[in-house]
DNA sequence: ACTACTCTCGCCCTCTGCTGGATAATC
DNA sequence: AGATTATCCAGCAGAGGGCGAGAGTAGT
């Protein structure tokens, strides 16, 4: 049969994934002096005690059980493990032998044990899975998160996976361990990893473990030094011993089964570095890593790409390169979303996304990062460091990409353009017509009124394009004739050539005008000695006339033909308008309607003479629009 | 001990989207 | 002239791709 793992689910290990309580807990209990038995539980009791330091853990959908408890015995922490309990319902089981299964039906199933830590804080991630691969049932220490793996496993278990490879190599070891322990006889780990003490048969069939662990006042090796595992004193132990050894690195929880590898192992505790690079004096701990090094140098690269240009220094740099520009295999693959990738690190990466996780602190300010080049990234805002400068304008950007999209968009040529769908709205970042978008396109619940008429809109855009249609309509008409205006002031100066109202007093002589321009015409010419009157000169004889009309009657009369005005002169009189008075104002004052044609004191060519708008020009309006110009062609008009 | 291999960490990159200040256009 | 609004633009961070290189593993 193909090797079958079943692991027990990573949440029903709360406990062990909390091996600090477990291992307080038997401080605490220590030091209190009280040994709570917890030996020989039932289930029931087994199941309330996991809430209390014990450890439990079921198969869902089967009865797979595995319960474990410590307590003290004196110096002693006894780790009790009572046995794996499986049902022929369990549907992974289905593939097991026949005697095997009624092994585990017997309740039998707890066939082999490993088990490792020294019970003090030393160790602190004690935790406990529980597979079946190859009739052999392991329990063994591993790190939380293959606990995970391990559970994964379990739908594709018949692929021998490195996992469950490792898992079955174990296992060698521990069945003869286990038939010591069906001996019913105890080996003893020395320095204190664990002892065996005892195996006998537990309620209901099942089978009891007691495991010692040693006392806490472990004498540690010095540093640098290898820690072997030795069986001593009984022969069932050192027959254990000769078939397999394995090699604890006691500085941390590397083993390994090859004294040469945790000798090699070793060094990464004592920084020794015996191969020093000949180039730049970098040392390393391996040869293999310096010729790697060196060829970091050389430029040699001896392992190309069958498929590109790319060359390596190592093999595996290449295979990795090939699954990402070629092959695009993905082995790694997300569980919450559809993100898979080609290296297991990017997957982890990319699950902090989901779980919000953020490792990498600012110590700066609150701000995390999830993964390391993030805070390095958002420390240049501490900084101020701008590193990357415009190569056209020399301007200096925090990252590299906000300089790309400043050299192409302001120094770049055919730069793309978003379109809006719904307008001609055209913006240079995709972000801006997002929010274009948002602002100009997004139905409002609310009704948006014309400010010009009743219209009703729910779209910002088509009130805006609305509104605009308003602009160049005449919507001022007057009551009393048929002009017609664009702005409401031009309509009020209008009114009042129909009421004769003239609020624009002299004050110096009291007469009253209807416009405020004229009322500054008559000043000029009554009450400024400064002012210079504008004369209106025959060209044939130099007679002057107050008005331009009067000349030009004149002029017929002099018997001289006019001459043809030059071009520069026509550009000029299309940007000059004669200073024509409206006629209401004409009629109302003679004199004043006179003296508006000698606003200015010059002389103009062609006897023409720039309008003065006064006050109706301020305001920077729209010159279309302006008041005086209007009125008076209007004026005209009539 | 050597070697090939895998694993892992770290670095740098690009692409992307959001945000808010500056500026221009409009009212 | 001032207020409002649209657009421009740089700053910043999220997410993921790709690679260099050291560490660890296992076969010979």
């Amino acid at each position: 049969m193909a090797g079958t793992e079943i692991s027990v689910p990573p949440e029903q290990f709360t406990k062990s994934k909390e091996p600090e309580l477990i291992t307080e807990k038997a401080l605490e209990e220590e030091e209190e002096g009280v040994c709570r038995a917890r030996a020989h539980p039932s289930s029931e009791e087994l199941e309330a005690e996991s809430t209390h330091g014990a450890l439990q853990a079921k198969i869902p959908g089967g009865e797979l059980e595995l319960l474990l408890a410590i307590r003290e015995e004196g110096e002693k922490h006894i780790l009790t493990l009572q046995t794996v309990h499986l049902t022929s319902e369990d549907a992974e089981l289905q593939d097991l032998a026949p005697q095997r299964q009624e092994e585990v039906q017997a309740g039998s199933g707890l066939q082999s044990w490993v088990w490792r830590g020294d019970g003090s804080q030393q160790s602190p991630h004690p935790c406990v899975t529980i597979s079946i691969q190859e009739e052999v049932y392991l329990l063994q220490e591993v790190e939380v998160m293959q606990l995970h793996v391990l559970e994964e496993k379990v739908t594709g278990a018949s692929e021998g996976s490195r996992c469950a490879v490792s898992l079955a190599e174990s296992c060698g070891s521990i069945k003869e361990e286990e038939q010591l322990l069906a001996e019913g006889g105890s080996s003893e780990e020395t320095e204190g990893q664990f002892s065996l003490l005892e195996v006998r048969p537990g309620d209901e069939g099942r089978v009891e473990i007691v495991l010692t662990i040693s006392p806490l006042n472990i004498e540690k090796p010095a540093l640098g030094q290898a820690h072997a595992e030795e069986a001593n004193a009984t022969e069932s132990q050192k027959k254990t011993k000769e078939v397999k050894r394995t090699f604890h690195c006691d500085i941390c929880t590397f083993t390994s089964s090859r004294i040469s590898s945790l000798n090699r192992h070793m060094k990464t505790h004592t920084n020794e570095k015996p191969y020093t690079c000949h180039l730049c004096l970098k040392a390393f701990r391996t040869v293999t890593i310096l010729r790697n090094h060196i060829n970091t140098h050389t430029g040699t690269r001896p392992y190309k790409c069958d498929d590109c240009d790319m060359a390596f220094v190592t093999s595996g740099e290449r295979a990795r390169h090939r699954r990402y520009k070629h092959t695009h295999e993905k082995p790694f693959k997300c569980s919450m979303c559809a993100y898979a990738s080609v290296e297991a690190s990017k997957l982890k990466r990319h699950i902090r996304s989901h779980t919000g996780e953020r490792p990498f602190q600012c110590h700066l300010c609150s701000y995390a990062g999830k993964d390391a080049y993030k805070v390095k990234r958002h420390m240049r805002t501490h900084s101020g460091e701008r590193p990357y400068e415009c190569h056209v304008c020399h301007a200096r950007f925090t990252q590299r990409g906000t300089m790309k999209i400043h050299v192409l968009q302001k120094h770049g040529e055919n730069v793309r353009k978003y379109q809006c769908p719904h307008c001609d709205t055209v913006t240079a970042r995709k972000s801006d017509l997002r929010v274009h978008l948002l602002k100009l396109h997004t139905y409002e619940a609310a009704e948006m009124k014309c400010r010009y008429c009743s219209a009703v809109f729910h779209e910002r855009y088509a009130l805006i394009q609305h509104q605009k249609t308003h602009k160049n309509e005449k919507r001022f008409k007057c009551e009393h004739c048929s002009y017609a205006c664009k702005q409401k002031r031009h309509m009020a100066v209008h009114i009042r050539t129909h009421t004769g109202e003239k609020p624009f007093a002299c004050l110096s002589c009291n007469r009253r005008f209807q416009q405020k321009q004229l009322l500054n015409v008559h000043v000029k010419k009554y009450h400024d000695t400064t002012f210079v009157p504008t004369v209106y000169r025959c060209p044939r004889c130099g007679k002057g006339y107050s008005r331009l009309n009067n000349m030009q009657r004149h002029l017929k009369k002099c018997g001289s033909r006019r001459e043809k005005p030059t071009t520069s002169e026509k550009g000029r009189r299309t940007k000059m308008r004669k200073p024509t008075i409206p006629k209401e104002a004409a009629e109302e004052d003679e004199a004043a309607a006179e003296e508006a044609s000698l606003v200015s004191g010059e002389q103009y060519p062609g006897g023409l003479v720039p309008i003065d708008f006064g006050e109706a020009t301020a305001g920077g309006e729209d010159p279309d629009e302006d008041m005086t110009c209007e009125m008076i062609l209007a004026m005209m008009e009539k």
